[in-house]
DNA sequence: TGCACGATGAAC
DNA sequence: TTCATCGTGCAC
């Protein structure tokens, strides 16, 4: 298992977005690693992106957008779930990679079909806001065999009012995997 | 200081 | 289709 290093998440953020399908998500908690595969994804290039936080400009909730790639952007959504997202480009830029889906791998507890499960059975809250993924506590890893996919690209979900960046091609998913959320 | 509204999920 | 539930950002 190769953690991924600074340079993977230091580029364009679709790009990103598509090659972490198939990675692994590890949360240790408790001294046991918690671990996904990751079978959906959702790009927010930056600020001129109207569907992303970072559109707004820099706030308190917003700033690890803002800052150096490689780090995790949680924050809470419809006062309940919780929602994880990868920093990606150069400090500055304030774009991320929001994680939708996890296929289970070891030590989930309950689905992770959609945005707000995962961060359930991860046991991800804004407590890890601003964790650096190349710490020992929350990373990404490329399994030691990574299985050949295919790459689906879809419109975002529920980001209607962002005008024509709503019909955007910007989510991707692992074609006919079963753990990719509906919708 | 107040208020409208989500990058959602589950029940009915 | 409706509702639970509350932090965030912006208007006043």
């Amino acid at each position: 298992m190769q953690k991924l290093d600074r340079a993977f998440y230091d580029r364009d953020t679709v790009s990103v977005a598509r090659e972490l399908l198939g990675k692994h998500l590890v949360h240790v908690v408790d001294g046991t690693p918690r671990i996904g595969r990751i079978v959906e994804t959702e790009a927010y290039l930056g600020p001129h992106d109207l569907a992303a936080h970072s559109a707004r400009g820099l706030t308190p909730r917003t700033q690890v957008m803002f800052g150096p790639p490689g780090h995790a952007y949680v924050y809470l959504i419809y006062g309940m779930y919780s929602c994880m997202n990868v920093v990606t480009e150069r400090e500055g830029h304030a774009a991320a990679v929001l994680i939708r889906a996890l296929e289970p791998v070891a030590n989930l507890a309950g689905r992770s079909q959609g945005p707000g499960l995962l961060c359930n059975a991860m046991a991800i809250d804004r407590a890890v806001n601003g964790a650096d993924l190349l710490g020992e506590t929350l990373f990404i890893v490329a399994p030691a065999v990574e299985s050949r996919i295919r790459i689906a690209r879809r419109p975002r979900v529920g980001v209607d009012y962002a005008k024509h960046w709503a019909k955007r091609l910007l989510r991707f998913y692992v074609s006919g995997n079963a753990f990719v959320s509906k919708k």
